[in-house]
DNA sequence: GATACATATTGACATAGGTCGATATGTTAT
DNA sequence: ATAACATATCGACCTATGTCAATATGTATC
């Protein structure tokens, strides 16, 4: 396959493999590992059950949500509710807190503030 | 299991259920629908080659990319990177553009600002 | 039309992931 | 300690998905 090489995808090029010296207005890509961590926050929330459990969360006037709700509100069994939350806060996106033998869980805010951020060169 | 009803949990299941005359000051969790639509959006963005393919395209100073270049910079073959573009194009995250015989790509922006904005309630 | 090349599709494969039921572990009250 | 209940883990199932090689289709040139 012939590459074509003009002035667009020779920036972008350059500038994923850092061939270029200062790239001063122009945007930069992603690096690869960067593209890794960011969608693997992304592939967190991109689940329909998760989604909505962080959205409860973050509309909770008290900021937090205890996990003996969820079962019923997401109409899941508890088991899957709680996968659902342990891939939650390993990604860092919820915290949890164990209040006698209840689990209470609110936003991290500098999760969420990352993903903003990373999405932001993205949605311009 | 029993549910344990505290104003908090009541809040959240009433804004879910819609048992709430007018939540005024108060956020709203997303509904079902909403979070499946938001979920699948991106669970798109959620994988590392497409996000990457994405960034490119916004890195752009042209503002897009020709598929021919993709291969090299992405280290996939040219069907797996055909496969990614598909779904990325399907979810309306870009476009499509056939100019000879180079397919171009470009950001769908008012996909991109829908994504931005449904994650805004739960980014603050 | 025949050739060359870019892109799309297909088929196959291995792995990841969402779900549940059942069971184990943790926490409090009696 | 024992009972009761919340949460976590396990095992199994099925489906979804990322990947490639091979092939088909589309587009321009000769």
């Amino acid at each position: 396959m012939e590459t074509r090489l003009d002035e667009a995808a020779a920036s972008a090029k350059d500038v994923a493999t850092g061939d270029v010296c200062c790239a001063v207005a122009s945007r930069i890509a992603m690096t690869s590992e960067e593209a890794t961590r960011t969608a693997s926050l992304l592939k967190v929330l991109g689940d329909p059950i998760r989604l909505r459990i962080v959205s409860l969360v973050a509309a909770a006037d008290s900021g937090e949500i205890c996990a003996c709700d969820l079962p019923a509100l997401l109409e899941r069994s508890q088991g899957t509710i709680s996968h659902h939350l342990k891939q939650l806060v390993e990604a860092r996106i919820l915290e949890r807190e164990q209040r006698g033998k209840w689990a209470w869980f609110r936003l991290n805010e500098p999760t969420l503030q990352a993903i903003s951020e990373a999405l932001l060169p993205v949605a311009r």
